[in-house]
DNA sequence: TTGTATGCGTTATCAC
DNA sequence: GTGATAACGCATACAA
């Protein structure tokens, strides 16, 4: 079954060696065959297919059917985001399954590039497109309006556009059922408002906590933003104190955070897990994993963010209305070392 | 300028609204008019094609052409590498900087699905193909013969395909020279032959050494490789001796092997860099920057050879043969913290 | 200098 | 059941 290259097969070269007409390698090809072609010529054309290797050609067949099976994907930033590549992969990988080719542009943010990646692919004239953000966050100038678009990561404010993201509430109220099921009832978080999610995962946290008739210490970070070392201070703050007053689970809204806390924890002589559980969020490759002891945390669903929003697309280009316009996907929790539960004597 | 996204403009139009011929069109918008068509005319059509915000119809065109103006890019686990973003965003730019749209696909190293993006490449009727990989390698099998190929940070064995790398013995070389320059002449270096770049640099490394009459004292992993623990063994062997035999500098072949030996130090009670300078090598993302102290260390240009190899690509495609079959790269040096002038008691 | 005609490979309509 | 035939939008050889 050698591989030949040379000259890609025509419709009319499948008709011809299977003695059939066009007409009926088309239908036969396209599953058109309405009792229109018989079982014989069928056999014959889907045998001659296969021997030249045939597959149409893309332009003609866009040409005729005014549709490319092309997608694009315009995301901010997300090329040089560390959770990324999953995004793209997961969106690339199920856009295949449908028959799509997923093209990507990335506009490192710049509005002026999102602009010019949205006319780049309506010069395509791709199918649709995805939009996909880094962070999640909502967003307000879509461009390339007219176009069928679904949004990844992101969402509009007026839900105008179907959207796929995380459901952070239900994260949190994940996170807080976690620790209560560990034992813990003095818990902290450290937390902040510097992107969205921050505050919804804290809402859903604390909303947990209280059914169970329990509330955190919160110590909210007004700096510059979920750094390590804003962490630290944090979590300096919080567990430096006797024994009773001292927390013994810290939740932190990010694993930057988290890498923080741990490192404050080690300085005060404190052990993770046995003196202070601490919980992480985002599952951030290459620290999470690496940290000692490895971060116990969530991972944010960016593989199936991206597939979800490719599979909504899909839908609605075969002509199936979105049941709904923002599918919300869970953060699976990733059970490392660094959450057990409360020491014995507390 | 409002955008109107409703049905787009043919030729036809443009020819129309400019009171001209298709065939004038054609000629105008794709420069081939060699003095075929008046001044006048010329204005008109372009007025009209901006007025009505025409672009061609790749299908028809690449129907007509044979050319899909589309480059695939091929990846192993690409996309999910901390670096990878760099490279793909590299390609994706220049590639639109010189009329292409490169779409990619991940085969997640394995080669069942690396055959699989080569045929729904061919099938796509891409203009060429690249080749990308995560680490540098050499790469045996590349499927899709046949079609214009360039390879990305990897290389064929024998030469076969244009290929654009880094310049591992050059960086090697360049890291050497920065702890000479330092004034350090007691040197270790920690490296390993896990992959091939490690003992390329390494030789680099110990050659511009030796032009100086200085050898270094080599610690050789033999683990499975790169990572900060087997980094924090190496150091603390080489570190944990009395000062007159100790080395004022290490560099080490990466910069997980890096972040190892800097908590080696630490535990010795060495202070990086007044007693060691320690030199990394990669320039990974999200450590080598928020290590304490900040590594100095030697980025890989990612980036480059993306736009190096997608630019190689598109010379081959509009003729231009390649001048040599094999491009080298070098690695900036990235200056941070941990490197310094050796103690001045030495 | 401009216009006309043809073919690229499909799909789909419509007589046969 | 099957086989001509038109049309999709563009590029270009050739006629005017």
């Amino acid at each position: 079954m050698a591989q030949h290259f040379e000259k890609p097969a025509t419709a009319q070269d499948v008709a011809d060696l299977a003695g059939a007409s066009r007409t009926a390698v088309s239908f036969v090809l396209n599953g058109k065959e309405h009792g229109n072609v018989s079982a014989a010529t069928r056999a014959r054309i889907l045998a001659a297919a296969e021997e030249l290797n045939y597959s149409p050609h893309p332009g003609a067949r866009s040409l005729r059917t005014q549709r490319t099976h092309l997608i694009g994907v315009i995301t901010d930033q997300i090329a040089s985001s560390p959770f990324a590549g999953r995004l793209l992969d997961g969106a690339s990988q199920l856009a295949g399954e449908r028959g799509y080719l997923a093209a990507v542009f990335d506009s490192g943010g710049r509005v002026d590039r999102e602009l010019e990646a949205a006319q780049e692919f309506r010069r395509r004239r791709v199918d649709g497109l995805i939009y996909a953000s880094m962070g999640l966050r909502e967003v307000t100038e879509i461009p390339a309006v007219g176009l069928p678009t679904v949004l990844a990561n992101c969402f509009a404010s007026d839900d105008a556009l179907p959207s796929v993201i995380p459901d952070e509430p239900a994260a949190g109220a994940a996170a807080a059922q976690l620790l209560l099921d560990h034992g813990h009832r003095q818990i902290a978080t450290i937390t902040g408002d510097i992107v969205i999610a921050g505050p919804w995962r804290h809402e859903g946290f604390t909303a947990r906590l209280a059914d169970h008739g329990c509330a955190p210490e919160v110590f909210s970070l007004k700096q510059r933003g979920w750094t390590i070392d804003e962490g630290f201070r944090a979590a300096t703050t919080l567990l430096d104190r006797p024994e009773r007053h001292r927390p013994t689970a810290i939740f932190c809204v990010t694993d930057r955070v988290a890498a923080g806390a741990l490192l404050a924890a080690a300085r005060l002589g404190l052990s993770v897990p046995l003196d202070v559980s601490i919980l992480g969020f985002d599952d951030q490759e290459e620290l999470a994993a690496n940290l000692v002891p490895a971060l116990t945390t969530f991972a944010l669903p960016h593989r199936e963010m991206g597939q979800r929003a490719m599979a909504l697309l899909a839908d609605q280009l075969a002509g199936v209305t979105p049941s709904s316009a923002q599918v919300l996907l869970p953060s699976p929790a990733v059970h490392r070392e660094s959450v057990a539960g409360p020491p014995a004597t507390r």
